[in-house]
DNA sequence: GGTTAGGCTTAG
């Protein structure tokens, strides 16, 4: 029952030692800015008199497991909350001048909470008045980048040049063996702030290095845009005075022509033989050879001059081209060379890019053709992103809230296809089923083969009941009733009706089984270790069965700072190092359970293949391709309701959705016919596809449906008929077109007992 | 703790 918050200043038993057979560690707590006393006994009472500010320095001993796993999880400059600690004299108090108490913390009530903000006040220097040989912040508009490149060393490096109100030019070299280090530049204007860089004198001019505990934000440069920091970072400090500088920065470079004439070219008005810089959708990508790799991109803007095509084998295609964009003239072929392959082959289809530097090449690709040389390309628009790094050439992925995007989005919008991208579709029927595997239980046939089933049509189509011999007939798009007979039905295993749909780029993709699942968290377990970002670290001893399981490991809850300010704390808990049997029991106490690793210290959600939120018994999955994880400090700004929505949303996870998908053969004795059972599925069984992953008495009501219209042993004659609502559509596929058949605006309605 | 690069077009 007592509360103390303070700032850690000296970890002075940074190694836990092991001490009476039991581990202890010590830490000197300073400016110790709120310590509670809630339910002190009297004779301690003068102690909390004596908390006052002459003594806001005190020690922290901890004991046991939390003294064996502070050392990862604390360090000097850190914010603590420590809570179910006793008070005990402090024998150091004489030599230390620090606090007459101690605070210890024993035992299974005591915890620690560990934030990594730091507190420190920092100052810019301008650069007019950089001296050679010292370590400096500044803050500047950056004139002209290069993405960060491989260097012959250890590291990235990227190569910047910045200026600010002091008119000084100043070049800038960064190196950084992790990318997502790097300043995040997405055009030239952009304000940066940079921490700890070190001056040098380097032909005559000063420049600035990276040196020790270097740290970089960026911002955008537009007046008026919101001021919003880009970086990786997540211990980074930003305030109002942070604000006003860049605010500051962005008004005086507007009256300046820092930056020259707009890089940046939509297709529309690209002329052939020029170099520019593109901000595009990627649709699709092959690689070509180790040097090369092709991406098909579009910007939603029709290119005056015909554009290359670039025929590569389907297999090696990643992502869905669309034959409709090429014939629209809407696709550009971009040839990526050399050092840009590396990076080129992070990028997932779906994602937005800006190339830089891009070279509009006319004449025909040294590639073969799509159409076998039958038409002629030259003259046709082919794009080139050379090798090296010259004019800042590169290519990089934009976040899909920056401003360039959300326009680019609008315009991509007003494309928008059908509502399901059929081939996906057809590609999960040619899945094996061995990697399906959501158990969904059969209902015994005995308990349903006594009821009978009633299919009706839940449409006001007044259109004329046909036969499947003339729906045959007639080309799409159109829509039917039918009277008929199922024959079979696909999958068998019902489980694997089950499915998760992307609406954003319209795939679907199976459920993971639990062995699966399973692996991806053991895989997620080596990676745990201390992470350093913005949230409040509870490491947490929980007894594991048999204990010498994992030894080595703990169970780590994480809490959103942020949130713990609100009183939230408890409505999202991260949890790192769980397996998926610990985390499934978390979940049942919890409201929003996200399983998390921490790769290079940053906590991130594990890949997602796993669920990424555990809500209850229900588990919620991200796109692969369309989720950008971040797992930012500001979670979830004026979130007032933390459900699977919104906690995607704060983590930047695309969520998918749970759909039901079936194959019905049918027949009326005029023939027989393949229809899908997915955008109607749901109200075909009157269930929701969420329900039946999680729960039992959902699955059963699938399998009683099916078992009722197709009993398990029966011959045709004994099915019950159905009336059906049947949509046709044509779906193209490798350039073939044919129909499609689905069930729409149907339901099932279950009769009364009768014998058979 | 030290190294890398230090803008200024590929040549497909």
């Amino acid at each position: 029952t007592s509360i103390s918050i303070g700032t850690v200043h000296d970890t002075n038993c940074s190694h836990p030692s092991c001490w009476w057979r039991e581990y202890v560690a010590g830490l000197k707590l300073i400016s110790c800015n709120s310590i509670h006393f809630l339910s002190l006994p009297p004779s301690e009472v003068d102690s909390q008199q004596n908390m006052s500010l002459e003594h806001s320095s005190i020690n922290i001993i901890l004991f046991g497991v939390l003294a064996k796993d502070y050392s990862e999880s604390v360090s000097q400059g850190d914010m603590l909350l420590v809570t179910g600690f006793s008070v005990g004299n402090s024998p150091t108090a004489q030599k230390d001048k620090l606090h007459a108490c101690n605070l210890q913390l024993a035992g299974d009530d005591a915890w620690m909470y560990v934030s990594t903000l730091k507190v420190v006040k920092y100052t810019y220097v301008p650069l007019s008045d950089l001296k050679p040989g010292v370590v400096v912040n500044v803050y500047a508009v950056v004139t002209f980048f290069k993405q960060p490149f491989r260097t012959k060393g250890t590291d990235y490096c990227s190569t910047l040049k910045i200026t600010d109100q002091s008119n000084q030019k100043v070049g800038c070299t960064i190196f950084c063996d992790k990318l997502e280090e790097h300043p995040k530049i997405f055009k030239m204007g952009d304000i940066i702030r940079l921490h700890r860089v070190k001056t040098q004198l380097f032909n005559g001019a000063i420049s600035l290095l990276t040196s020790h505990g270097f740290s970089v934000v960026t911002f955008d440069g537009m007046v008026g845009s919101p001021v919003v920091p880009r970086t990786s970072s997540e211990s980074f400090k930003f305030g109002e005075e942070d604000c006003q500088v860049v605010e500051a920065l962005r008004t005086w470079a507007a009256n300046q022509s820092l930056v020259p004439a707009q890089p940046c070219v939509p297709l529309s008005a690209v002329q052939p033989k020029t170099y520019f810089d593109l901000t595009c959708q990627l649709l699709a990508k092959a690689p070509v050879d180790s040097s090369c790799t092709l991406l098909k991109v579009w910007d939603g803007s029709k290119c005056p001059h015909p554009l290359l095509d670039v025929f590569v084998e389907p297999n090696t295609l990643e992502g869905c081209p669309t034959l409709s964009k090429d014939m629209a003239n809407l696709t550009a072929n971009v040839l990526v060379y050399d050092n840009h392959v590396e990076v080129a082959r992070q990028f997932k289809p779906g994602s937005y890019l800006r190339i830089y530097n891009l070279h509009a090449v006319p004449g025909a690709s040294r590639l073969p053709s799509n159409d076998s040389g039958q038409s002629d390309q030259t003259g046709h628009l082919g794009f080139h992103l050379h090798g090296g790094t010259s004019y800042g050439r590169g290519l990089r992925v934009l976040p899909e809230d920056s401003p360039d995007i959300l326009d680019l989005k609008k315009i991509l919008e007003t494309f928008s296809e059908s509502d399901i991208n059929d081939s996906s579709m057809f590609e999960v029927w040619s899945t094996p089923p061995e990697s399906f595997g959501v158990p969904l239980q059969s209902a015994s046939y005995s308990d349903t083969c006594c009821m009978c089933i009633g299919v009706e049509r839940t449409c006001d189509h007044t259109v004329e009941q046909v036969s499947l011999a003339e729906v045959k007939s007639r080309s799409p798009p159109q829509v039917f009733h039918v009277q008929v007979q199922l024959k079979s039905y696909q999958p068998q295993r019902l489980y694997q009706s089950l499915k998760l749909f992307c609406h954003k780029c319209k795939t679907i993709r199976d459920v993971p089984d639990d062995v699966t699942v399973e692996g991806l968290f053991s895989e997620a377990q080596k990676d745990v270790g201390p992470c350093n970002n913005g949230y409040w670290t509870l490491v947490l001893p929980l007894p594991r069965e048999p204990p010498s399981e994992s030894p080595s490991q703990t169970l780590t809850l994480l809490m959103s700072s942020q949130l713990m300010g609100n009183g939230k704390a408890q409505e999202l808990i991260f949890l790192m190092g769980a397996t998926l049997e610990e985390t499934c029991r978390i979940a049942s106490a919890y409201s929003n359970i996200v399983p998390v690793t921490s790769p290079q210290g940053t906590m991130t959600p594990l890949d997602l293949s796993a669920p990424f939120l555990f809500r209850g018994t229900k588990r919620y999955y991200g796109c692969k391709q369309c989720s950008q994880l971040k797992v930012g400090e500001s979670l979830g700004e004026g979130v007032e309701v933390w459900d699977e929505k919104s906690v995607a949303d704060a983590l930047g996870v695309q969520l998918l959705q749970y759909g039901l998908l079936m194959k019905l053969e049918l027949q009326d004795g005029t023939g027989f016919l393949e229809a899908l059972l997915w955008r109607d599925a749901e109200s075909f069984f009157h269930v929701s596809a969420e329900d039946a992953a999680a729960d039992q008495e959902a699955q059963d009501r699938v399998q009683e449906t099916m078992d009722r219209l197709c009993p398990p042993g029966s011959s045709t004659a004994e099915r019950p008929w159905m009336d059906l609502c049947l949509s046709a559509y044509t779906v193209e596929e490798n350039g073939q077109r044919r129909a499609c058949y689905q069930i729409c605006h149907t339901g099932t309605r279950v009769g009364s007992l009768h014998t058979p």
